[in-house]
DNA sequence: CTGAACCTGTGCAAAAATTGCACCGCATGG
DNA sequence: CCATGCGGTGCAATTTTTGCACAGGTTCAG
């Protein structure tokens, strides 16, 4: 859009650090690039920038004014969005702050019903934690999150939440998978593959651990639940999830099965956007979805 | 600013309805104004105008689009009062769509106080009935809204709520300023003064009546609160109106009291804002000032 | 202390976009 | 049926934006 030219300028210096830098990936001489600028500057009343010697960095007027740019820019493609779907075809394109387990299954699977009638519409998965995925919808850089057990809340708007009992994932025909209760303190007898602290699970296992007055030494500590996944097969190890990463079936290889609820409180796997934001039709819509699937989800997941 | 010429250009054809006489007005030849339209319409990616024979108009996405456009122009204008906030200087405009009881005394008064810790603040008053002042709002043409008993109420967000008992209006020395009790059957033996059905103490008149089997009979019937205050004085006849447009005490040529409870249920003077929209610095903190002034008056004029 | 490497900012001419003018085709309404 | 008012277009004039060269300043390494 020819008259947000402006705005991306702002932003490209915001992003560069400095004129000259954003000058080259604007394919504009930094004279040409720092005249618009000021001119701004002196249109919006205010300087946005500080100027230091090794550039230009935004002052505090400037934050608000790229909060303001942010906001309308994506507001401009929620329009066009809702415009496209009342010309018939659905156009557009989700962007999707998410948490790892989501993606070996869940996410995959609802993607393909979505495009399968909407194949105009694309999509942007974002690996996130559960911090930075709220991070990434107050900056409008994503339009939902789906995540385990967010942190903050403030400023976000739960469109549905699902109750996920943690599992524990160990390989198969070790006598976890034995016991009629599976309880934390038999997984803690082994050698056990935890997710880092930014996790959910880690949070909830830590808590359990702690209120039976035990401690978790993990042998392996990994920020991939892919690795949790494979790496119990080799040692005999204990693997801890939330079951919508993971096949209803065992798997080959490996079985999983819910601790015992009074051992481990259940986390809430949270489908939320912005509050108070408006989204475009496609995310709107594929939100929707979400949500159904995760209803139809919600009761088989409860353990016996 | 200039980088939103093309919007205003958009809403000069919106409001003449033809690009020639909006050219006029924007002091561009037609055909300058044409090729922005075009050029902006191939840029969104729909036409937002539908060609009629006898001008321009918009059209669904035209519509959806200028809803953005007030929407993007309010929320710049929000940011630069916050701009001008963190400077120091409070400057910035206040507009306030809101019912003619204000007029007299509380609004005035309000202002002035708030004027004087802010002299860069100005302020437009707009005068309108219940239903026009959520319109106001919606269309980001008011920034407050303060009236009687409004209507739709969605995407109104409540600041404040006052209630006020309906006053009846009569000479001096009227024999309704005598009982004990006043009642609306007293009342209804005078010649009525009544303000028009789009107001809320019509209405709350009107069932009133109904309730106890009567009909209401205005000898004047005005959309003026003023007529209705000076016209009592003439034919020993009773109007009716709520407490905060009127001085508390008696005034000259005719006084005032409220209405029996039991008989004409106390109304609500809301004070409230678009749902979900950010003010700008000058005008969050009139309301602010106004809902504390609302306050201060709430207990005191609860009838005896 | 010095010179190279950054940075923002400015005067001026070249390039690009916007505008005004004249005009076309078309529907409408007296 | 013709005058009127409408949106749209080719082309030249005009305004705006840009690139180039360069000024003035700070930082940092040697």
């Amino acid at each position: 859009m020819r008259y947000l030219r402006t705005f991306e300028l702002i932003e490209a210096v915001v992003r560069a650090g400095s004129i000259r830098k954003a000058a080259e990936d604007t394919n504009l001489t930094a004279s040409a690039l720092n005249r618009r600028i000021q001119a701004f500057e002196q249109e919006f009343g205010w300087p946005i920038f500080e100027r230091l010697p090794r550039g230009m960095r935004l002052n505090p007027a400037g934050e608000l004014l790229m909060q303001h740019i942010r906001m309308q820019r994506t507001d401009l493609a929620r329009v066009q969005s809702q415009v496209a779907d009342l010309s018939g075809e659905r156009r557009g394109h989700v962007s999707i702050a998410c948490s790892q387990a989501l993606l070996p299954y869940f996410l995959p699977q609802q993607i393909a019903i979505y495009r399968a009638q909407h194949p105009g519409v694309t999509f942007s998965i974002n690996v996130r934690d559960r911090a930075q995925a709220e991070r990434d919808l107050a900056s409008y850089s994503s339009d939902l999150a789906l995540v385990f057990e967010p942190v903050h809340l403030v400023e976000f708007d739960v469109l549905y939440a699902l109750p996920q009992w943690v599992h524990a994932v160990y390989p198969t025909g070790s006598p976890l998978g034995e016991t009629s209760t599976l309880r934390l303190r038999d997984c803690l007898d082994h050698p056990l593959v935890l997710p880092t602290a930014t996790y959910g699970v880690r949070n909830l296992l830590e808590l359990a651990a702690t209120s039976i007055g035990r401690k978790l030494v993990p042998t392996v500590e990994t920020d991939s639940f892919d690795l949790i996944r494979h790496y119990v097969t080799q040692e005999n190890a204990v693997g801890f999830q939330i079951p919508i990463g993971l096949k209803p079936e065992q798997d080959a290889g490996f079985g999983h099965r819910p601790l015992a609820d009074r051992d481990v409180r259940p986390g809430q796997l949270l489908l939320g956007q912005l509050k108070g934001r408006a989204l475009p039709v496609a995310s709107a819509k594929f939100g929707q979805q979400l949500v159904a699937a995760l209803e139809a989800l919600a009761p088989k997941q409860a353990p016996e």
